[in-house]
DNA sequence: TTTTTTATTAATCATTTGTTTAATTCATTT
DNA sequence: AAATGAATTAAACAAATGATTAATAAAAAA
């Protein structure tokens, strides 16, 4: 969670947990520091005296918030003990929980990324999924005439797709097939399995 | 592009284009009124003239961008003349140029989906999609023994995905390959003639 | 306990922001 | 040309908003 473990008050996490709340749901501008104060029932003013001011607030929770979600990719794609196929399922198995829990999280990401991209640098470095195990072991299915050759970043870009999208696109999804909460729940559980299969015959001569 | 042909004068056409464009970049809140004024030369008041307020000149082209963007599939689905794989491959295309063109397009659409999904079911019909042409072919598909049979939702929003997701998340993918912006137009046009072909894999027995 | 530092509060400040007003210019009609 | 209505402008308003201040309370150190 805490990117160069660092130690937070209490009052500190409460402010944090409230603001991550809102930022969540309804981005930088539409959040005001009275609705964190509020939200974490802590005066307007602590808010400055832990973190100077409602940008840098921000970025420590953007930078924590797309860590965690960069890193759990990165973590499973460089995993040197699991198939390709085993990734592909605990990609989606692990990406799909966390976003049934939090659902606002996809569509903050990429806001944010597209807003902010210079934070972003930061934490993501290219190397850590193009050159992953998860790559290695593709490029070896294509030597040995298992899976079709197209390029790794198209391979990468639709694993994110298949699990993400549905996420960030949902209430299409539910409007589409009149869906509730929990029906759209359930389509999502069910892809943990499928997303991995549309996959494997994706890539498979 | 007008819902209804409302006719606009020169005024609040450049009103528009100057909120369209503000709106796509920045969203609702971090838009400013006197940023929208400067950006059309027009004097502030003359948004309020023309539109009543912030939150109605926003509305008005939310609506008809999403009705843009969804109309686009709605059409090539419902074509009666097309096959499948056509409609596949016109999808890809006309998405694939539309955002290529207007890049904050969808991210624009899922957040505004998002937080205000209730002025979209105005425009669209879930019947629209599930009930289509593409899923009457998908389904003779399936019953003549070429396409396995899964929920045509998650067909739908396969074909979505893919398309979509790779500009909302452009930053990431351009991080991972450091690609120049050139070269990801590059990579999305090549995403035209290869998704259809994926998509197809994906269901074919 | 006394002193010093840290945490919390209510009040206030200075901008920003959406909107309105009243005056003025421009175009159209009579 | 005069009168009428529409379009445009500069100025101002009121509320919202991020941030600060100065006073007080609580905790830690002496």
């Amino acid at each position: 969670m805490n990117i160069g473990s660092v130690k937070y008050s209490d009052t500190e996490i409460k402010i944090k947990d409230a603001a991550k709340f809102l930022f969540l749901k309804k981005g930088f501008s539409a959040t005001k520091t009275r609705e964190i104060a509020k939200e974490s029932n802590i005066n307007l003013a602590l808010l400055n005296y832990y973190f100077t001011s409602k940008r840098k607030l921000f970025e420590i929770i953007m930078l924590e918030t797309v860590y965690d979600f960069i890193s759990k990719m990165v973590e499973v794609y460089n995993d040197e003990k699991t198939t390709l196929e085993e990734k592909l399922k605990l990609t989606s198995s692990k990406y799909i929980d966390m976003m049934i829990a939090e659902p606002h999280l996809p569509t903050f990401v990429v806001n944010e990324l597209k807003n902010n991209p210079s934070s972003f640098l930061k934490i993501l470095k290219g190397k850590m999924i193009m050159e992953s195990k998860l790559i290695d072991q593709y490029n070896d299915g294509v030597k040995k005439g298992i899976y079709k050759k197209i390029e790794p970043i198209h391979f990468v870009t639709n694993i994110l797709s298949l699990i993400v999208f549905p996420f960030i696109s949902s209430p299409i999804i539910i409007k589409m097939k009149k869906l509730s909460g929990k029906e759209f729940n359930e389509m999502m559980n069910e892809r943990k399995k499928l997303i991995p299969k549309w996959i494997i015959q994706m890539i498979k001569k």
